[in-house]
DNA sequence: GTATAACATTGATCGTGATCAAATAATCAC
DNA sequence: GTGATTATTTGATCACGATCAATGTTATAC
């Protein structure tokens, strides 16, 4: 069960045993049903997942009611809402289960707990925060400069599995356009 | 000539007074001259920037040869191109300074001694990637939810210098619209 | 296994913001 | 201060992707 995810800690950074007990003990299973939310826009930050099998999509609601996807994050990482995790305030994004999904957790004062008695595990949380700026500003620097067909071909090419796994609609959303725009580029037209 | 940085540094973190001036030694002056690049895309990321007077724009080059503005950095904060900064690879965008400016800056090889001999600069910099962060997700969080009219609003009320200050060129290319389509906006129409 | 709902595709139309163009206005260099 | 360059505004047109609609397809629930 913390197969995966003892292999990810130790890929990335060194903990004694002990250490390395310590923060294993602060996580928690949950498994979630296809499309459950397991993070609810308005609600306190105070989960940090661990994908151990499924998939996570984080999206925004837009004024008219729409969403708007950020990020899905697959089997072997980490998702939260960082921007309220890191402060604790109120989830400006849902996080939802697309696929039937089992997933570690940690607990937000226990993940910064961690941070503050294990020299290594800060070592990890910065590891942790330059990854998700990177993915992100990625993320922002494709919106920007890309146009539709241009982004969806850059997916495929860096995130196959993303356009292979998932239904057109949700990538659709991710690219930022509507799934009839997806279907035709798609197409070729 | 250091007292902002100084202030800025002095806010955020707890240094005794030698570790201060270890820091403080680490930064040179750069004056640049209005529309000065003082990073280029292609360069290897090497500084890490405080602007201590002015103003620096930070844009990627699309495909087709056109700018994409991903943030302005005005006094009193640090700028640099985070995601080539991290692992020393090419940078993705420009750096030019939209107004004479008179900037601080370190070499990256220095900042990264410092975060591993100091803890406290280590803090800082954990506190600086979360801001950065924090920053960069939310404009990506703007350009996916919001119309054109809609992020100019917001963006007078949150952030009212940026309109004040700059030319409107900049700003609607900081909107990811044409300066004619901010024109408009503005006009109310 | 069948009924129902969700998803995908294709076509027709629409609307927003881009583009092109021209006239002022403001800045800058010298 | 003057000329030249750059920025801004306004108008006319265009194009891309959204929207609306209809049909076909695939999942899902029971």
């Amino acid at each position: 069960m913390l197969a995966q995810l003892t292999t990810y800690i130790a890929d990335r950074v060194r903990l004694t045993d002990t250490e390395l007990q310590r923060v294993l003990s602060c996580f928690h299973l949950l498994k979630a049903k296809k499309n459950e939310l397991v993070g609810r826009t308005g609600e306190p930050s105070r989960r940090m997942f661990f994908v151990n099998k499924g998939c996570l999509r984080v999206y925004y609601i837009k004024p008219d009611g729409r969403e708007a996807t950020r990020r899905f994050a697959f089997e072997n990482s980490f998702s939260t809402s960082l921007t309220s995790f890191i402060d604790g305030s109120l989830l400006k994004e849902d996080t939802q289960a697309v696929e039937p999904s089992e997933l570690l957790y940690m607990h937000r004062e226990d993940f910064y707990a961690l941070v503050d008695t294990i020299p290594a595990w800060g070592i990890f949380y910065r590891g942790f925060l330059e990854y998700a700026y990177l993915t992100n500003t990625k993320r922002l620097e494709d919106v920007i400069t890309l146009n539709p067909r241009e982004r969806y071909q850059l997916l495929l090419k860096e995130n196959p599995e993303m356009v292979l796994r998932l239904p057109n609609k949700l990538v659709a959303n991710y690219l930022n356009i509507t799934q009839e725009a997806l279907s035709r580029i798609k197409s070729g037209m």
